[in-house]
DNA sequence: ACATTGACCTGAGAGC
DNA sequence: TGCTCTCAGGTCAATG
């Protein structure tokens, strides 16, 4: 699920449960998500320090440690946080476990080992170093800088909306969201839409983004005019009831309704 | 140089 | 039931 929502909702998750806890335990049962140390070298940088406060950009969050550090989370196709008191019903797919010294645990669920974790010490170097583009939610990422974002690329717009390096925190399913609310066509060149068409695309995004939050990215809980409960096969377009198209789109199953994307 | 494809990892669900 | 096949909301290296 972990696309910017998905991963804001997270954020919030571990802000309500996690911080200003000892951290008594790291148990890392697969050393392969750690992306650029050792277990044992995670363990020591984490171990008795507290979660202090968090931070997202993208798809990827940020939970400073005490005195120094902070911890990335990136959550690939299938990373979920769930935190929990009873150490014998650890989740399934537990790939890191926390456990503080209130006996509770935060456990890093990932059943396919895309996501990774990392340990690092400033976040804003981190996105620097990555090539990450801005965060679309970000206060200061305005349609200039949108704009700016999209022009040269001669890629699908779709695909530009997904290119972590052009806008951060997208994915499959909010690209095809977004396109459908601002109703675009997914194939359409990004570097070749009007200034009337960037404006909707950014406030679309906006819009989308912002919306799922409030639902705490569950895909239930999306109004029922948006493309996401259609977005499977046999679905049917919400405003105009038409058959969705499902096709490959740099790779990825993308869905888009004919009559209103056009 | 840029955009697109395949590999990566592993389980769920469909089809036989 | 059980086996096989395809697909999945991510990224990155290799390819065109």
């Amino acid at each position: 699920m972990p696309e910017l929502p998905d991963v804001e909702v997270y954020r919030h998750y571990v802000n309500s449960t996690s911080l200003h806890q000892t951290i008594e335990k790291v148990e890392i049962f697969s050393a392969d998500i750690l992306e650029n140390i050792s277990r044992r070298e995670f363990r020591k940088h984490v171990e008795m320090r507290k979660f202090e406060s968090t931070d997202r950009h993208g798809k990827y969050l940020f939970v400073r440690l005490s005195e120094d550090g902070c911890v990335v989370f990136h959550f690939g196709m299938t990373g979920l946080l769930e935190y929990f008191k009873d150490s014998h019903s650890k989740p399934k797919y537990s790939r890191v476990l926390f456990t503080f010294d209130n006996s509770y645990h935060l456990a890093f669920v990932m059943p396919r080992k895309l996501g990774k974790l990392a340990l690092i010490e400033d976040p804003s170097l981190f996105v620097k170093d990555r090539g990450l583009g801005a965060d679309p939610l970000d206060r200061n990422f305005t349609l200039e800088e949108f704009k700016h974002a999209l022009t040269g690329t001669k890629s699908t717009v779709k695909s530009a909306l997904m290119n972590q390096k052009c806008i951060a925190g997208i994915g499959n399913i909010y690209s095809d969201e977004i396109l459908f609310q601002a109703r675009l066509n997914p194939r359409t060149k990004a570097g070749q839409l009007s200034e009337q068409s960037i404006k909707e695309l950014y406030h679309a995004m906006k819009k989308v983004l912002k919306k799922s939050i409030e639902n705490q990215a569950d895909p239930n809980q999306m109004p029922r005019n948006y493309l996401i409960a259609h977005r499977k096969k046999g679905g049917a377009c919400p405003a105009c009831g038409e058959d969705l198209i499902v096709e490959k789109i740099s790779g990825r199953t993308s869905y888009h309704c004919p009559e209103c994307q056009r």
